[in-house]
DNA sequence: GCCTTATGTTCAC
DNA sequence: TGAACCTAAGGCT
């Protein structure tokens, strides 16, 4: 389940259970195994996400880098584990902890310069202290490119997935075909700050929830708290606010679902 | 059991 | 624009 708040999760996870001693570093599968002795065996000095991209440190100039892609999963466990089942491309193990990963996209050992290089080509990432919306506004306001497409840009804003896409707009009450450059700086302000509380709910929770309490019309199902989405997969379902049909549509490869009414 | 789908990215044409 | 990557879950039979 990989959007951003999946991967930041991850990395505190891995920060607090395996930081400040040694780990084993290998590869069941084999895929990874050459690259794994570079780090094997060192001390895991930290973990850290950028956007969808994780990144364990080591007290050398390397960091294993890994994206999970849409199928990649990590798995974690305490010691000592079970053997690998299936194709485990990276096994992490600690003193009390390890964790297995499956079909990331990218696992890969790289120096500290190339993760310069892939920071300089994210944009802000909502669930990072530091960012800048602003740099993402910029971006935005001359563009000419649907607002849908320009969130699902990780150059303009990193860890934002098809999920969060499309419930912050609904949110938000925009419609994903706009323009960028027809959105007010105020419009701007308030998507920004709705993804920033959103995808920190998501880091906590462990996964996303969007619904707001002042919509909710007393479905039990709703009562019960599960996670749930106003338009995310739901094409064809009344809104659930104002019960016109959600639309599917695709852009740019990838499922959009948006509520014709409330986004308009 | 088989088929479809998927919260993503990169590369080839 | 489409294929490839590569794994798991859910719906269907």
């Amino acid at each position: 389940m990989p959007e951003g708040h999946t991967v930041h999760r991850l990395a505190a996870i891995h920060e607090e259970r395996f930081a400040g001693r040694p780990v084993r570093v290998s590869s069941p599968q084999g895929r990874f195994a050459q690259e794994a002795r570079l780090v094997d065996g060192r001390v895991l000095e930290r973990a850290d996400a950028y956007g969808k991209h994780l990144l364990h440190f080591y007290d050398v100039d390397l960091a294993v880098h890994v994206h999970l892609g849409i199928y990649g999963v990590f798995e974690e466990e305490k010691t000592p584990m079970d053997p690998p089942r299936g194709q485990v491309r990276m096994r992490m193990v600690g003193a009390e902890f390890g964790t297995d990963l499956r079909g990331p996209t990218r696992c890969e050992v790289v120096d500290h310069a190339a993760v310069d290089r892939l920071r300089a080509r994210l944009g802000p990432d909502p669930l990072r202290a530091e960012a800048d919306p602003e740099r993402a506004w910029r971006r935005i306001a001359r563009s000419r490119a649907p607002i849908g497409g320009l969130l699902m840009d990780q150059s303009v804003v990193a860890g934002v997935g098809n999920v969060y896409r499309a419930e912050v707009l609904f949110r938000q009450g925009i419609d994903p075909m706009r323009p960028g450059r027809s959105l007010s700086a105020a419009e701007w302000d308030a998507l920004w700050a709705d993804l920033v509380s959103l995808m920190a709910v998501g880091v906590t929770a462990g996964g996303i929830v969007v619904v707001r309490d002042e919509h909710d019309h007393g479905d039990p199902a709703y009562a019960k708290g599960k996670p749930r989405t106003y338009v995310y997969r739901r094409a064809g379902s009344p809104c659930r606010v104002c019960g016109t049909t959600v639309l599917r549509t695709e852009m740019q490869g990838r499922n959009l679902f948006w509520c014709p009414h409330c986004q308009s």
